[in-house]
DNA sequence: TCGATTTGCTACAACGTTGAAGCATTTTAG
DNA sequence: CTAAAATGCTTCAACGTTGTAGCAAATCGA
């Protein structure tokens, strides 16, 4: 089976040169008579030579491989994100290197980047578990440049890429305004100091405000566990303490699918009598039978393009401010005008 | 930043001996007395030393990397398979290469699996494109072990690991033949030499014969583009030209729900009146706000912990057989008793 | 025509690691 | 007490590349 591949010294050997010539012919590197030069490449091709990029690695000490360390869960997610850094790093001619980790579990992240620079790659795009701040200082005072996306880990001295959840609170809560609604309900996080869900919380807060409406966390919001389940309990228990609310803002599409269930099992009709708004437009979102999801859709594809840009300013040494962007919202037909 | 890291001479140097000796402290090769074993393996720790894997691999010609090559399309079912691979990869020591490709794109998957071989992986877990057997034939002659996942390229003799289409369909349709279904039609694909949708297809046929009732590729079977879309239309002019319709199996989780779709709009209830089997147990089966689907499920993270599992006794150079894992129908709320 | 420059190559070392071989010194066996 | 074996090292070369330096031959300039 696998036969041993050519090498440049075997193309020296057919070619009557040095191998160090070799090397310039194909690089264009150094100087070569055009002569030798076609000679060689011609040869190349004929042994079906191609460079081993981990030797070029070893003497450049840079391997053009990039690591990708991201949580297990929520797959959907953040697979459209990597799948976004693999398109450009192809275009760059780097590679990605895979490492999962499952979500809340530092041991396993930790052993994934610690794998990542074992492989010697020039940077790192990760999303970083909470939990684990110690190593990320560890690696920005010492290691290779790392990037995070869409957490950012508090106390940490490195560039961050994500969206504006505030951005994307305001923007669900103000389609919901703008439909008449005037009690918007939220369902907020059972896990404590869940910094994107509180943010999308404040953004939902000042869309309120501005439209002179006060907040009012007693009756409108409560704590959830952001899951199908989780979303459908909430929203009952809600909706059994203020009959006033017309529309919910769920934080998460799962939340929200639940959040509908939740409607259509007390006999609301939606959206006619009540409106629902997730939030990073999953595969789930688009694809339900009935119900599509209203949602603020995050670029996911573009987080991965632009992650993977920022990470190669950083491996050129280049000096990169972190970015935010914006969120967008996604009007499907789970919102409709309130009916009060 | 990013310092430069300490290498087995800046051991050797501090305690004293060669770089060989620390090598085979290290890894416990060769002949050290305890003494400086510890010694050095306490150094290796205060130096925060890492061995470089890159170097090793060179000099071993074994880099302990396979590649992981799969369309871009269709991304949420084969997350789950690489998924699958990069646990069991961890485990063993390996690490993953990424590399996306559009679906039905020859170039880009080529090029992908170029960039495999020029890091010099130790194998290869594919799911090949069926346009490109000519670039498979020359793996599987002078390449690295080849494994093809879930598509098996014709007139390429390379090992495969699948699961049974054909035991898929019959599941489905043997399902509604419980129920009591009579006439139960079938989604086909509207692309050519659809290799996994014909042994659906034939698995349905079979599961009919068995039950003494004669398929009728004519009146219950229809050419469908398989997404959400496809699967609406197609149901409606099935439905339109044959009333007797009870039950329709798609093939695609996708196909299912333009299915259902298809039917409520035409008036009819699931899964009272019409009942619906789709396959795959994409997330968006059982995330469904009304009309969880029942589906046929593959055993996607087991396809990729036993691909790995297949890759790694081809890389150590065993024989290996190809593998067929079974699906299971995953019953859930678009199926019933036949109304008739 | 002769010194200076350019051209086209080669030689050597290095990247970080490990396999193979060798060589004192110590330990063991008879 | 001595030959044989085991121990604990070291040295060398190699994996496949590329950077640096150097050197003879060819070309150029005045």
């Amino acid at each position: 089976m696998s036969a041993r591949r050519s090498t440049i010294k075997d193309i020296a050997l057919a070619a009557g040169v040095s191998p160090r010539a070799v090397s310039a012919a194909l690089n264009d590197t150094g100087r070569v008579s055009p002569a030798t030069r076609e000679r060689v490449r011609s040869l190349a091709r004929q042994l079906n030579y191609r460079p081993n990029v981990m030797a070029r690695a070893l003497v450049r000490s840079r391997t053009y491989m990039v690591g990708a360390v991201f949580p297990y869960a929520n797959v959907s997610f953040f697979n459209e994100i990597i799948s976004g850094i693999e398109a450009r790093c192809t275009e760059r001619n780097y590679d990605v290197l895979l490492g999962n980790a499952s979500l809340l579990h530092a041991e396993e992240e930790q052993r994934a980047i610690q794998r990542m620079l074992d492989r010697r790659v020039d940077g790192i795009v990760c999303a970083p578990d909470v939990t684990e701040a110690e190593l990320f200082r560890n690696l920005a005072a010492s290691g290779p440049p790392v990037l995070q996306v869409m957490t950012r880990l508090p106390g940490v001295d490195l560039p961050y890429i994500g969206v504006d959840n505030e951005l994307g609170g305001s923007l669900a809560c103000r389609h919901l305004l703008n439909l008449g609604h005037r009690n918007i309900a939220f369902l907020a996080s059972t896990r404590p100091n869940y910094a994107e869900i509180d943010q999308r919380r404040r953004g939902y807060h000042a869309a309120l405000t501005e439209a002179r409406i006060e907040p009012q966390p007693e009756r409108n919001e409560t704590a959830c566990d952001l899951t199908i389940d989780g979303g459908r309990v909430a929203t009952q228990g809600l909706l059994r303490h203020n009959k006033a609310i017309t529309a919910i803002f769920a934080p998460t599409d799962y939340a929200a699918i639940g959040a509908v269930q939740g409607c259509l099992e007390l006999g609301l009709r939606v959206p006619e009598e009540i409106s629902v708004v997730g939030y990073d437009d999953l595969e789930v979102a688009a694809a339900q039978i009935l119900y599509p999801l209203t949602t603020v859709a995050q670029p996911k594809r573009d987080i991965g393009i632009q992650a993977f840009d920022l990470l190669e300013a950083l491996i050129e040494g280049e000096h990169v401010a972190s970015r935010l962007l914006h969120p967008t919202l996604v009007p499907r037909s789970t919102t409709a005008r309130s009916p009060r």
